[in-house]
DNA sequence: CCAAAAAGCTTTAACGTTAAAGCATGGTCG
DNA sequence: CGACCATGCTTTAACGTTAAAGCTTTTTGG
C-alpha cells in the first residue's frame, strides 16, 4: 500500500504545537520561538513531509502552474519553444501543463477549459486562429495570457492582448526582395494554415513585396499547403506543370520547405539551379549539408523568455490588484541566405 | 477586474437548495428529482459554472494529472513521444505535466518532488539515469510509475518497476551485423550517454555482434558522444585520423550520427563510399533525400500509448487498493536501410 | 391501512493548507 | 506599580468540493 504521507497535522502532533505553527515554522513566517521552529523542521524532515500544493492552490488561489497551448510538439519550430518555455517557466517557479490542439479550434476550447478548471495561474498560447471566439472570454475575464506566434485581429481586443510575434510581414517581405535582387521574376508562395495570424503576414509581406518590385502576385502561384506532405506534393506538381513554372518558391514555414524539397527532387528539379527555395523559422536541419536550405531565423530562446516574462508580469499584476496594460512585442528576424536559393550560383543581378 | 467565478455554493443559493445537491445533480449523482436537476442545471450554465478542480483534487485525492520527465523535448525523439503521451494521456481524461530533465539528476530530483507535492497521479519518466535513487523511493511509495526508454538495473528492484524499452541490445546487434554482411570489418561506435540504459544495451549489443562475427571491438573505436556536435566531431577526427580509419560507423542515436555526418563531410570523407553510417530511431529527418541515413526504426507512437497505458492500469489498481503487478515490456525494433549505410553500393557479400 | 421502503433532500464533516484574530505570559517604561 | 507592548502560541474559519449519514415526505406492498 502507498506509504501515507505526513501531513502539517501530523507534525503536529508529533510536536505538541498547532497546525498553524508547523505551517509558520515551514514557511519562515515569524511568530514562533527558534526551539519550537527547530523541533518543528526536525520532525518535518524526519516524516519526510512534502507539502500538499494542491491544498496550499485551493487556499491561496494560485497553482503555480500555467498552460502551454501549442499545435503539436512534434513540430521542430514548436518543440524548441516548448522546452524553452518550460525552462524558463520553471525558473520562475511554475509548472507547465502542455496541450497539443493540433489545428482543432473545438480541443482548444476544451483544454482552455481545463486549464480554468485547474486553476492555472496563466496560459501562453501559440495555437490559436485568428478569430477564435473563446480567447475574447479570457479578454473579458482579464484573465492573465499571452499570444506567442499568433496574433488575433478582433477590432478594439488587439490592444487588450499580450502578443509576441515576429515581424513576419516585413521577414516575408526581404524573402521575395531577395529572389528579385537575383534574378526571379516568376515566384511562387507556398502559404501556411491561413487561419493563423502568423502565415496571413506573411503571405500579405510577400504579396507586397511581389508589387513594389513590378512582379505578378498570380493567385495561381499562390497555394496553400497545410498540413501534409500530400498537400504541399500536389501544390508542386500544380506549380512545376505549368506552362511556365516558377524559378523561385517561397514556403511559409520550414516543414513545407522541406516537403516542397522533397516533391521537387522527386520530379527531378534541381534545387537551386531549376528553383530556388527559401522556408521560414531556420529549424535545426535546414543547416545540415545536403540540405542547405535558406531561410528566415527568429530567436526562439528570446521569445519564450520574453513571452514567459510577459506572463509573469502581467499575473503579478492581476495578483497585486493593479491595472496591467496589455503589451505587444515584435521580434526582428533575419535572412539565412544558404545554397537552396542560388545565392551560391549568381549573387545580387539588380 | 477578474471575473469571480461562480462556485456550487453561488447556484446553490440561487436554486434553493445545498450545495450537496447542486454538486449531485452537477455530477450525474442520483438522488434528486428532475425538476431540480434541471433547475440546479440551467443555473450552473447560466453563471458559466466551471468546476474547480483543484478543490475536487484535495477532497478525492486524484488529480487527474501526470508528470512526464523527459531530457529535452527539443530533441526529435522526445518530441514525438511528448505528444504522443499527451494525446494518449489527454484521451483517458488526463493532463501531462512536463518536466525537461536535460540529463540534470538533481533537477530530476527536484521535479520529482514538485509532482509528487501537486499530487500527480501518476509519472512517466523517460529521463532517468540508470543508477539514480530517487526512483528507488518511487517503487518504495508504491507509486505508479512507468519508465520509457529507460531501465534501472538495481537488482530485486526491477521487477517492480514498470518499464517500457526496445530491444535495444537486439537492434544494435542487427545493425552491426548489416555491417559485417556488406563486407566491413574495421566498424566503430559512437556512444550515447553512457548513464542511460537504452546506450549501455545498445553498446553492448553492438559490441556482442562485433566479437560474434570475429571482428575486433577495440576499446578505441568505441567513442562516447554525449551531447554537443563539438563532442562528436572530436570523435570523427580521432576516429579518421587512426592508421586505419573506421569503414563504417554505428551511432547510438540520430542526433550523434547527425552530427557524425557532418563532421565526416566537412573531412571531405563521403558517405557511404569512404566510411558507410548508421543511427538510430529513424527521425524523420533521416528519409530526406540528401540525408538518406539508414536508421533503426521503432513504433514510437506504440511506444507512448504502452506507456500511457500501463500507467492508468497501475493507477487504476492502486486506487482499487489490488496488488499490482509491474510489467516489463519490450518492443522490437527494424532496420530501416537507406543509402548512408551503402546497401546500394555493394549488397551483402557475406 | 399501516409498516416498511424509497425518494429527495439536508446536515455535518472532511481533504490539507493558510489568514486573521485571539489570548496568555513576561517584560518594559513612565 | 499599573498600563502597555511584544512574544509565542492557539482558535477559528476559510478555500470549493464531495462522502456519509440523517431526516422528512411520499410511495409501495402485504
Amino acid at each position: 500500500m502507498p506509504r501515507k504521507k505526513a501531513t502539517i497535522k501530523d507534525i503536529a502532533a508529533a510536536a505538541g504545537v498547532t497546525a498553524t505553527s508547523v505551517s509558520n515554522a515551514l514557511n519562515n513566517r515569524p511568530g514562533l520561538s527558534k526551539k519550537t521552529r527547530k523541533v518543528i523542521i526536525d520532525i518535518a524532515n524526519e516524516l519526510g513531509y512534502q507539502p500538499d500544493l494542491v491544498a496550499r492552490s485551493l487556499i491561496k488561489r494560485k497553482s503555480q502552474t500555467i498552460g502551454l497551448l501549442i499545435n503539436n510538439t512534434k513540430d521542430p519550430f514548436f518543440s524548441v519553444l516548448v522546452e524553452d518555455i518550460e525552462r524558463a517557466a520553471r525558473q520562475h517557479g511554475y509548472a507547465v501543463i502542455i496541450c497539443n490542439v493540433n489545428n482543432e479550434p473545438e480541443l482548444e476550447k476544451k483544454y482552455i477549459n481545463m486549464l480554468m478548471g485547474k486553476r492555472v495561474d496563466g496560459i501562453i498560447i501559440s495555437s490559436v486562429n485568428h478569430k477564435a471566439s473563446h480567447i475574447r472570454d479570457l479578454v473579458e475575464d482579464e484573465f492573465p495570457f499571452v499570444l506567442v506566434n499568433r496574433r488575433v485581429y478582433d477590432p478594439g481586443m488587439q490592444d487588450r492582448i499580450n502578443t509576441v510575434v515576429l515581424n513576419n510581414f516585413e521577414a516575408a517581405y526581404q524573402a521575395i526582395r531577395h529572389f528579385y535582387r537575383l534574378g526571379h521574376d516568376r515566384i511562387a508562395i507556398l502559404k501556411g494554415y491561413h487561419e493563423a495570424s502568423t502565415m496571413i503576414e506573411r503571405t500579405q509581406g510577400a504579396i507586397n513585396a511581389l508589387q513594389d518590385h513590378g512582379l505578378s502576385a498570380d493567385p495561381d502561384m499562390i497555394i496553400e499547403c497545410r498540413f501534409s506532405d500530400e498537400e504541399t506534393r500536389r501544390a508542386i506538381e500544380a506549380l512545376m506543370s505549368r506552362d511556365e513554372p516558377p524559378t523561385a518558391i517561397f514556403a511559409e514555414d520550414d516543414t513545407i520547405a522541406l516537403s516542397a524539397r522533397e516533391a521537387l527532387l522527386a520530379r527531378g528539379v534541381r534545387i537551386p539551379e531549376d528553383v530556388a527555395l527559401l522556408g521560414f523559422d531556420n529549424i535545426r536541419l535546414t543547416g545540415l549539408t545536403g540540405i542547405d536550405l535558406s531561410s528566415i531565423w527568429e530567436k526562439r530562446e528570446a521569445m519564450a523568455e520574453v513571452s514567459v516574462d510577459l506572463l509573469m508580469d502581467t499575473i503579478d499584476c492581476v495578483d497585486n490588484g493593479e491595472p496591467f496594460q496589455a503589451r505587444q512585442i515584435v521580434l526582428e528576424t533575419e535572412l539565412v541566405v544558404r545554397k537552396s536559393c542560388g545565392f551560391f550560383r549568381t549573387g545580387y543581378v539588380r
